[in-house]
DNA sequence: CGCGAACCTTCCCCCGCGGCAGACTGCGAC
DNA sequence: GTCGCAGTCTGCCGCGGGGGAAGGTTCGCG
């Protein structure tokens, strides 16, 4: 009762499967054609190849990939049931997974709904993340957050806009930032740097003025989006963050600004908190 | 307070974004750094670039293609609420879908749990494919099911396997089955035809034999696994599914033996179901 | 034998990059 | 000025799972 020589076609046909699939997973191995044509090349398979085609067709629609369902075969040819078995969990696992994840992704977009304005929040979490070694300039300061920097800033641009320093050809190379080298909260007389990170010759006139090179590497970063008077809730959520997984900074917190206070409204204002850390002496919660 | 001259390395580490990908967003035109040295071809972002960099990866990050941020974006700066609005809901329903379908796949893996073997049962779904033109030779024969096919079949293979058929080059290319011309369902006197599709010269020793070409077209089809007994059951599942759906036979239904009862056991018996429809006359149920 | 349908291989395309090769450039430091 | 090395450039191949077309052979029915 065998019968035989079905040509791609027909075989297509019968187990759903395309006539490049079929051709693809005779290239693989996967199911090779009972016969072929050495002179003409013409594929053939058989009745009783059908089976394995729909096997294939119905692994291929549970999301299985091509060497997976090469391996499932196998262990079946093998009656190999404990690799079979891994094989599925292995594919439910990374299901739940990404059905997980999609949920997420659904539960922001229902929440930010036609809101590209708001979907920096999604960014709410912090992240572990490289920063480069960075030569910048910057002034200290000793006093209360937002009049020390108001006071700097203005200097610090006078300085990198100093006529001989343009001349020079010097860049700023990133956003301005803040330094706080306190290692505690204070109120009033936090010690304060704001700096640039720069490139080219710089002429500095004012003595309180230094270029260094910040070290690179690991950092805690978080984005906030909104007014600066808010990005205390920034600096607490990622305090708790670092406290929870046990990061320990090794170098003063800084502060980004990403755009410019001149020309966006104080809700759009971007700014990255970066906290320096040490991945080596990190205690992973896990 | 502008700052510029961001080179791509520095700004696909305050970005998140690979330098790979910020050469792309520039092909696209998603992100062209605001200025490129003509000369060395270096790209070169400015701060204000930054915002829109996080909100590329975020979108990235939520599954959007580049071309549906680009619209994004553009809409953005239309304040064009109604696009962004749209987009995301599209987003959201296609997720929405992705999520049900592998749900319900990962319910088929924990039901099947470690079975390849019977992975075949969610194929349970009846589906439309399209079967090609069959030149068939058969043989009828009026009775009862099992009698009557046990009858057929033996005289089929006797004229296929003949020494002057084998000897013409004569091929079987694809299942044995039967055909059902009943309209309604009979126990007893049933008009029933077993066939094999061949091609070649064929010579009929046996009058009550023919050869013809089955009409090819769409067909509803299921593949029932397990002994021939339990046929019925995928028979009425099949045509209660037509049924619902509106579907008409527009020709005898068929049975195809797509593996071999003396190969393997009753319960790996697979034997696929068509009813012939005409989707011109298909009442869709939607 | 003739003709159309079926079949063959080979090539390029999709997405969103990753990785590598080989050449050029930027920039701080001496 | 000039050394050295890190950064950047373009360009090509690859992934997975095929789709589609071009251009050539072959099957198989009548």
């Amino acid at each position: 009762m065998a019968y035989d020589q079905i040509p791609i076609g027909r075989f297509s046909l019968i187990t759903q499967l395309s006539q490049k699939a079929l051709r693809l997973y005779d290239e693989r191995g996967l199911l090779v054609p009972e016969s072929k044509d050495l002179c003409t090349g013409y594929r053939y398979y058989t009745g009783t190849q059908i089976p394995k085609g729909v096997s294939i067709k119905t692994l291929c629609n549970l999301g299985f990939s091509l060497s997976e369902i090469g391996m499932l075969l196998a262990a079946k040819a093998d009656h190999d049931t404990a690799t079979i078995r891994e094989l599925f969990e292995k594919r439910r696992r990374d299901i739940r997974s990404e059905v997980a994840r999609l949920q997420q992704i659904e539960a922001i977009l229902k929440n930010e709904a036609a809101s590209l304005e708001s979907i920096y929040m999604s960014l709410n979490e912090p992240l572990v993340k490289e920063i480069p070694a960075l030569r910048m300039v910057g002034t200290k300061g000793i006093g209360s957050y937002g009049e020390t920097i108001a006071r700097l800033m203005p200097q610090l641009c006078g300085q990198l806009f100093s006529e001989e320093n343009q001349k020079n050809g010097l860049k700023v190379t990133g956003p301005f930032m803040t330094l706080y080298h306190d290692c505690e909260y204070r109120e009033k007389d936090a010690t304060i740097e704001c700096a640039a990170p720069i490139t080219g010759r710089i002429v500095l006139s004012d003595p309180d003025m230094e270029v260094r090179t910040l070290p690179g590497g690991k950092c805690l970063s978080l984005i906030h989006k909104g007014p600066y008077p808010r990005l205390h809730e920034a600096w607490s959520r990622i305090g708790t963050y670092a406290e929870e997984r046990g990061f320990v900074a090794n170098g003063p917190h800084r502060e980004l600004y990403l755009n410019d206070p001149c020309v966006v409204s104080e809700e759009e204002l971007l700014t990255e908190l970066q906290i320096p850390i040490d991945t080596d002496t990190h205690k992973p919660s896990t």
